[in-house]
RNA sequence: GCCCUCGUAGCUCAGUGGAUAGAGCAUCCCCCUCCUAAGGGGAGGGUCACACGUUCGAUUCGUGUCGAGGGCACCA
């Protein structure tokens, strides 16, 4: 089987090579190609004659005529491009180039559009994270579907993928989940007990000592701390593990903060920042020298109380992850918490074993406004006031949740008004997708039904898809790997919804446009070709974003 | 005060060093005797926050100002 190369490239290195015999000086000069906005210009357009008109000291114009004068034979474009406005080189394909794609899309079929540039290369994406101390909201729906969506999106590029999720169980907001629990408790003894002001005041605390009470009855004052603590973290794990189930995420490890205190790698990692001279002693405290990293200012590492701070537990898990064999990792945060990029990689490098600058990469979302009854949802654990992830899979769907949260750039802050989700869900941008994969199932069963054999439209002629429609449809369906590529390289997987709705808008208006189950049997299967074509990128895409692609709707 | 992200249509948001800046929702008009109208076609709506700079060309890159959110603790 032919690799399949993208109409882009196929043009630029067509254009090179005209390029190399025009002006055989010019070794190191790249063709750029792009898609120009107004259709009238053509599929692509090479712009290099603007830029090389300095270097040559030739007007633009001329540069494009020699460069179009020398272009190879090749049955890639339809006619001799056109030389426009400043010097800009319009090209449109030919037939034969656009509906190649085609027979690349049966051959490769569920795997078209995958790469192999990862080569398998092991990549860890950290995501969600949440501490154990209730359920989980919106903002870690946002996490998990950003970063389940990444860890796909990669795993598509040909690396090795591995998803974590990391606890942390070992600070004080643990303990204050136990003496939630624990007041909870005491006040089913005692109704006039208060419920101290710090704790968590979400009814899930309620709900945990009940549980408690019922199967510990000889502790139903939750005397037994650690046994308190103990119970009420894995309960709640338990509930995001479900959470996450429902959000068809799954984590191939789970990471405990704990362990590195128990393992020893956070004394380790402090010993070797010391050895290393990364470190000074200040009022009783012991600071990091992060600034010599480009921190903003020193850290300090070790309370005059002799407990860490939470970032020496960071660098550490970096450490960690560094020596498991994970050349690349990235972390998906809030951006509430950017504020330890900056020291957790000057940690990493104070460590001097090796880890690349820039490791890991953080791929930050912004925070989620919950708009409610016209009204902003105040986000709080402590006042038990928030949207929870459950909540909204059960009445928007987990197919609409996870698109929802992938289809706006990470970093865009997002206003998620909840009676639109729920009143408007029908007309959530993922049915339009899904639609018009179902729409394609449905003309493909009822030819079907008439005898029509699937497999026989792998290898039809389609030189009969002469309407703009069906061109319009066959560049973006070819535009599918090299997008896969590029969300990849920039770690943004809402460009793959993007594309997915420019795909299905194509359909549905080709699909309007034109009849598929009609008399002229050429036409006719060339159509249905097609069409079963994009119905395979609809439903590659779709799987990416990990997002259902029915048949029916 | 310092740092990070953002500022694009009435609203929610895409996008780009180029030639006329897009989508959805909302408003208005049109399209099912015909493969799913959860759809399509069309209209209106923008000084791409502002200023300066780099460039043949800036909404895109840089600097500054203003505005929004977040972070700036010996909290995580």
């Amino acid at each position: 089987m032919t690799t399949f190369i993208d109409n882009k490239s196929a043009v630029a290195a067509l254009f090179q090579a005209a390029l190399a015999k025009a002006y055989p000086s010019l070794t190191d000069f790249v063709i750029e190609v792009e898609k120009p906005k107004n259709p009238d210009h053509g599929h692509f357009a090479v712009n290099s004659a603007l830029h090389l008109a300095k270097k040559l000291g030739v007007k633009p114009r001329d540069i494009a005529e020699a460069i179009v004068a020398a272009l190879p034979e090749s049955d890639l474009l339809a006619n001799t491009p056109d030389i426009a406005g400043p010097g800009f080189i319009n090209t449109r394909l030919s037939l034969a180039a656009e509906t190649r794609v085609i027979g690349s899309i049966f051959a490769r079929g569920d795997t078209f559009g995958k790469s192999t540039v990862g080569n398998n290369r092991e990549v860890m994406v950290e995501f969600v994270s949440a501490n154990p101390t209730g359920p989980l909201h919106v903002g870690h729906g946002r996490a998990a579907a950003i970063g389940d969506t990444l860890a796909r999106l990669l795993s598509w590029q040909g690396y090795k993928v591995s998803r974590e999720f990391y606890y942390n169980d070992a600070g004080v907001q643990i303990n204050n989940l136990m003496l939630s629990v624990q007041a909870r408790l005491r006040q089913r003894a005692d109704a006039s007990l208060v419920f101290p002001e710090t704790g968590y005041h979400g009814e899930y605390i309620r709900e945990i000592a009940e549980r408690y009470a019922e199967k510990f009855p000889a502790d139903a004052l939750g005397n037994n701390e650690d046994h308190v603590r103990e119970f009420a973290v894995a309960y709640l794990r338990n509930e995001q593990d479900l959470d996450l189930k429902a959000f068809d995420v799954q984590f191939e490890n789970y990471f405990l903060e704990s362990s590195l205190y128990s393992d020893g790698l956070v004394e380790k990692t402090v010993d070797q920042l010391i050895k290393n001279g990364k470190t000074y002693e200040l009022d009783g405290a012991l600071w990091l020298k992060s600034t010599d990293y480009g921190d903003d200012k020193d850290r300090v590492m070790r309370k005059s109380d002799g407990t860490f701070t939470y970032f020496v537990p960071d660098v550490a898990y970096h450490v960690n992850k560094w020596q498991r064999g994970f050349g690349r990792a990235i972390v998906e945060l809030g951006a509430d918490h950017h504020g330890s990029l900056a020291r957790v990689h000057a940690g990493l490098q104070a460590m001097e074993m090796g880890v690349p600058v820039g490791y890991p990469d953080y791929v930050l979302h912004q925070m989620i406004t919950v708009m409610r009854g016209g009204e902003e949802v105040k986000i709080s654990k402590r006042a038990g006031s928030y949207v929870t992830l459950r909540e909204l899979i059960d009445e928007v769907g987990r197919d609409a949740t996870r698109y929802f949260f992938v289809m706006r750039k990470s970093d865009s802050q997002l206003t998620f008004d909840i009676d639109l989700a729920r009143s408007k869900s029908e007309e959530n941008p993922v049915y339009y997708v899904q639609y018009a994969h179902a729409r394609i199932c449905s003309v493909l069963a009822q030819w079907t039904q008439t005898g029509g054999d699937e497999s026989a439209l792998r290898a039809v002629d389609h030189a009969p898809l002469v309407s703009k429609y069906e061109s319009d449809l066959m560049r973006a369906l070819a535009d599918w790997p090299s997008l896969l590529a590029h969300a990849a390289t920039e770690l943004a997987p809402h460009l793959i919804a993007v594309y997915l709705g420019e795909l299905a808008a194509k359909l549905h208006t080709y699909y309007n446009a034109e009849r598929f189950l009609i008399d002229d049997e050429p036409l006719k299967l060339a159509r249905l070709s097609l069409i079963l074509a994009t119905k395979q990128v609809l439903k590659n895409g779709l799987a990416v974003l990990g997002v259902s692609a029915p048949e029916k709707m």
